[in-house]
RNA sequence: GCCCCGUUAGUCUAGCGGUCAGGACACGGCCCUCUCAAGGCUGGGACAGGAGUUCAAUUCUCCUACGGGGCACCA
């Protein structure tokens, strides 16, 4: 059963938060999205959703238009590019949601309630506590509408609520799943209208979908849920609602939803780590879809034009795919190998040309470089994803490699706790400067009571993947911040796992055996032979 | 706790009642080779469990288990 298209033209869309970096889910959903757009002839539209006026940055909105560029996704309409149905950054549609609120409050469909935050944390806990779901008890949903309208003109903050059916059920139609049912019931009566006047993602997207005449919604699985709540809007407003289509979430390798903690989830990480953009979308494309060859085999490498000719989303699996940077890697190493050797070398160096960070590493490597080819000897590891810390990483464990006698030791629980108290500091450092940097890291050596320069010692390693490097907070700074804190999260990862200690200490014993097999080796040679067989360059 | 979604090897997937359960990453072996990659060949490895429907279930239905998601004045 094909995805129905009941509109022309197709317009579909995504609607990223600019809170924080830019998502590797982000680019996964925009991938399906522009294609199904592509497939169709129809429009891909983004959509800035910044109505969380606390987390919501501006850097974070031009971080997703670089990234969602590098990686080749291209909208049609944008707050960057413009469009008809404008403005698309939802911050810039207040009067929009405002209005909209009103004739559903006019119709009765929603209300106002001025029920406190404290009021309401009461509710829920009581409601969890007698082991039901935590739903609004609707204080406030038969407050007279006059009353209402009286005490909101007099400034009583409030919020708009939507009136959802008290019993019935909904049936949310998927286009992968069949039809949802929901028990209404368990529909709570959403606010529509923040305190702050701003709508939340529930209004702000009916709302937008419908004026922006999106026919087709393809969102993440974890939207699944609020789909009836939409459902009740689009009916309040007696609209006509879009087909909706809800991908799998991309996945840890736990399973659990792809997240910063366990995964790069940076599009900036994987420009950094020299991943190529086609590449990277290659591999979205693989993540709950394939395509075959004549011969029956599942295709692995392909472009996005033929993503688009032959995409069909019905036949998404629906089973979370594990995001698996291995295969990433072997899939970037295919491009790289299949292309002319000469747009290698101009691709190479389109990379380093376009990297920002190419001053303040030069800096830092000039120091020590001896020619321009040593360059890349000190420059390397900026240029990088994960580093091989492997060998090193018994440095992860604080204190234990240390030559000091008054050196503090921390066994594995208590070094994955100081990584994961100096992350957490560097997260919420005001600049990425070396300044906040060290204080950072100074203040989590000092929570965790070890001696300054172990404790230094382990974040290098888990920065530079060695234990010379240059200076720290300098190499810190410019490596820069996704790709610095997903290195040092790796580090707490590797602290986590049992095996750990004892591969770490297993690769180091490896590395010292190797040494001195190869010594005893030579030495062997030596005795064997102690007079050199014929050397005939010493002898012309 | 309640609700919803999912479940083919460690991982990504094909399969849409009868297949030797196909391909890919990763892993092992062999070949190629000055090394390392790459490449070629090759090996091991999967239908979560239980009922039912059927001549026949990986495939359809139900139950259980497991995994995930949701239950905000965040999206």
């Amino acid at each position: 059963m094909p995805i129905p298209v009941n509109r022309t033209p197709v317009r579909v869309r995504i609607a990223p938060s600019p809170t924080g970096d830019p998502h590797v889910g982000t680019a996964y959903i925009g991938l399906f999205n522009a294609a199904f757009a592509r497939h169709h002839g129809g429009q891909f539209i983004l959509r800035i959703e910044d109505t969380d006026q606390k987390r919501s940055t501006r850097q974070s909105e031009e971080a997703i238009y670089r990234s969602l560029r590098w990686i080749g996704l291209q909208w049609d309409e944008g707050p960057d590019v413009g469009g008809a149905c404008g403005p698309y950054r939802q911050s810039e549609r207040g009067a929009i949601y405002r209005e909209h609120t009103q004739r559903l409050l006019d119709n009765r469909t929603a209300y106002r309630c001025f029920c406190t935050a404290e009021r309401l944390d009461h509710m829920r806990a009581a409601q969890r506590a007698a082991k039901l779901t935590p739903r609004y008890d609707g204080f406030c949903r038969d407050l007279d509408p006059k009353e209402g309208a009286r005490r909101a003109q007099a400034g009583e903050e409030h919020v708009v609520r939507l009136r959802m059916d008290q019993d019935g059920e909904t049936f949310v139609p998927d286009a992968l799943r069949g039809t949802v049912v929901y028990d209404n019931r368990q529909m709570d009566d959403q606010v529509l209208l923040k305190s702050d006047g701003l709508p939340t993602y529930h209004l702000a997207n009916v709302v937008d979908d419908h004026l922006m005449a999106i026919t087709h919604v393809i969102r993440a699985e974890e939207w699944l849920n609020s789909t009836p709540k939409h459902l009740a809007l689009y009916a309040a407003f007696g609209w006509e609602a879009p087909v909706f289509v809800h991908m799998p979430l991309l996945r840890n390798a736990d399973k659990s939803k792809i997240s910063k903690r366990k995964n790069p989830t940076s599009l900036e990480f994987y420009q950094r780590a020299g991943i190529l953009p086609e590449a990277m979308l290659n591999f979205l494309m693989l993540m709950g879809y394939s395509r075959k060859d004549d011969a029956g085999a599942d295709l692995e490498k392909f472009p996005f034009d033929a993503f688009v000719s032959d995409l069909d989303l019905c036949r998404v699996s629906l089973g979370g795919p594990v995001f698996d940077l291995k295969k990433l890697d072997w899939l970037n190493g295919l491009y790289l190998r299949a292309m002319p050797p000469a747009e290698l070398a101009e691709r190479e160096l389109a990379f380093l040309r376009e990297d920002d960070r190419q001053a303040s590493i030069a800096q830092l490597v000039q120091e020590r470089v001896t020619s321009l080819g040593d360059y890349f000897d000190h420059a390397g590891t900026f240029y990088a994803g994960l580093c091989d810390a492997g060998l090193q990483a018994r440095y992860f464990l604080i204190g234990c490699c240390s030559k000091k006698k008054n050196a503090v030791q921390l066994d594995r629980a208590r070094s994955k706790l100081f990584f994961e108290d100096a992350i957490a500091r560097l997260e919420a450092a005001p600049t990425w400067q070396p300044e906040p940097i060290e204080a950072a890291l100074r203040a989590a050596i000092e929570a965790a009571g070890v001696l300054v320069g172990d404790g230094m010692m382990a974040i290098r390693v888990a920065i530079s993947g060695r234990t010379a490097s240059p200076p720290l907070y300098e190499s810190i700074t410019a490596l820069g911040r996704s790709v610095s804190l997903v290195r040092l999260r790796a580090a707490a990862g590797l602290l986590g796992e049992e095996r750990m200690l004892q591969d770490a200490l297993a690769a180091a014993e490896a590395e010292v055996d190797a040494t001195r097999r190869a010594l005893q080796v030579a030495a062997d040679a030596a005795q064997a032979k102690p007079v050199a067989p014929t050397s005939t360059l010493a002898e012309a």
